[in-house]
DNA sequence: TTAAAACTTGACCAGTCGGTAAAAACTCAA
DNA sequence: TTGAGTTTTTACCGACTGGTCAAGTTTTAA
């Protein structure tokens, strides 16, 4: 399986009303279906059932079902990578990561289907976004790990490896979609209470913020 | 789909020898596989040929594929949480974190396929494992998220939550053996260069115990 | 108004997969 | 040696699922 380009409808090249309306409805069923079941549990009928529409007219939009998946994926992506995207080397360090951090707790916590979706993708082995990974990717955070990097030497950060510290908090916040079952199974309802969510955010980040200002 | 009991052979309870080899092998290339492609994405098929066996024969030893999965599961579960249990509320606080912390990155090193079957388990809800998680392993946690409190209120580390602290353990060790091709595609070889392993720990140690530490 | 293009659907097919049936082959204690 | 119990295999079934087809309905541009 490898990325590939949203297939389009028949003959004509032109994008239809109707077209652009039931691309988005069945990306927005995929990415439901897709997050919970992953590729091989998912089948077409259930994407067609909550798009709400007949499984030969999902057809219609998308001729394979991994047309689907690597449409949700790549649409999904470049929204999740944002905010590394936004870490400003110019900002205070210890800021900026917090505000990072923040900002993946909250879209964790806003839009797990999207965490679980790479999980899932990742977890059997990225046949999908493999390249992406190789390439977008890695350009990206070699870029930030250089950002990282030049903190310390500047002696505002603590000496950490700047990949394992970008891993460790991608670990960390995505735990809380990923795992979300297990997280409720021990910490209980007080998951569902309203503060809990900031609660979590400020353990995260005095726990990761700690370990990552000088002394 | 719950956790259940090993489907013994038929007729006498006795486990014979050939019983006991074959169920070994059975549930060696179960991991193999069910951690690779999950639950769904497995097939009996593909077990019974990593097996070296026929399908209805593999069926004779487990009579559905659940129970396979499930005693896949039980079995691995035990080991994975045994470092937990020792945690020694008598020991020293950062040394005991220091030593946890490495157990789970070389579990995490040299036995990936456990940690990547939970994590797909919990990944799609745990069906198998809610049970376990919400009791055995739940009793667990607040077990030594109380040892470590006690830490905390003896000021023997910085006052941070037990709970959220163990998540990020787990979350960030975890991370190298389910998220390995991203950590490869990001890092690249030298992922597989003799040192990497302990270039890891170090980093890791260093991050979450300094922020662990009191100042 | 109209006809071409776009959209939708019911019927269906072929391959896959979990699981069964029944009989053959093997093991082992007496 | 023998036969009861155990293990293995061949053949097969029915449900599911990805995908196709052809015919119908709706939309749209002229």
């Amino acid at each position: 399986m490898d990325m590939m380009a949203t297939a389009g409808a028949e003959k004509n090249d032109r994008t239809t009303r109707i077209q652009e309306i039931n691309r988005k409805v069945i990306l927005d069923a995929a990415l439901e279906v897709f997050s919970v079941y992953g590729f091989r549990g998912t089948t077409i009928d259930q994407i067609a059932e909550k798009a709400g529409m007949s499984k030969p007219n999902l057809l219609y939009y998308f001729k394979r079902k991994q047309d689907i998946y690597a449409s949700v994926l790549e649409e999904t992506l470049e929204e999740w990578l944002r905010p590394l995207h936004e870490l400003n080397p110019l900002g205070d360090p210890v800021e900026e990561l917090r505000r990072y951090i923040s900002f993946k707790l909250h879209m964790s916590a806003k839009k797990p289907e999207a965490s679980r979706l790479f999980a899932n993708e990742i977890l059997h082995g990225a046949p999908a976004i493999q390249n992406f990974l190789k390439t977008s990717l890695k350009k990206l955070v070699d870029e930030k790990a250089d950002v990282i990097r030049q903190w310390v030497s500047q002696g505002k950060l603590a000496p950490i490896d700047p990949y394992h510290l970008i891993f460790m908090i991608w670990a960390t916040t995505q735990h809380y979609s990923d795992f979300d079952v297990q997280v409720r199974a021990i910490l209980g309802n007080q998951v569902d209470r309203p503060g809990f969510h900031e609660q979590t955010a400020q353990a995260v980040l005095s726990l990761i913020l700690n370990g990552v200002k000088v002394r």
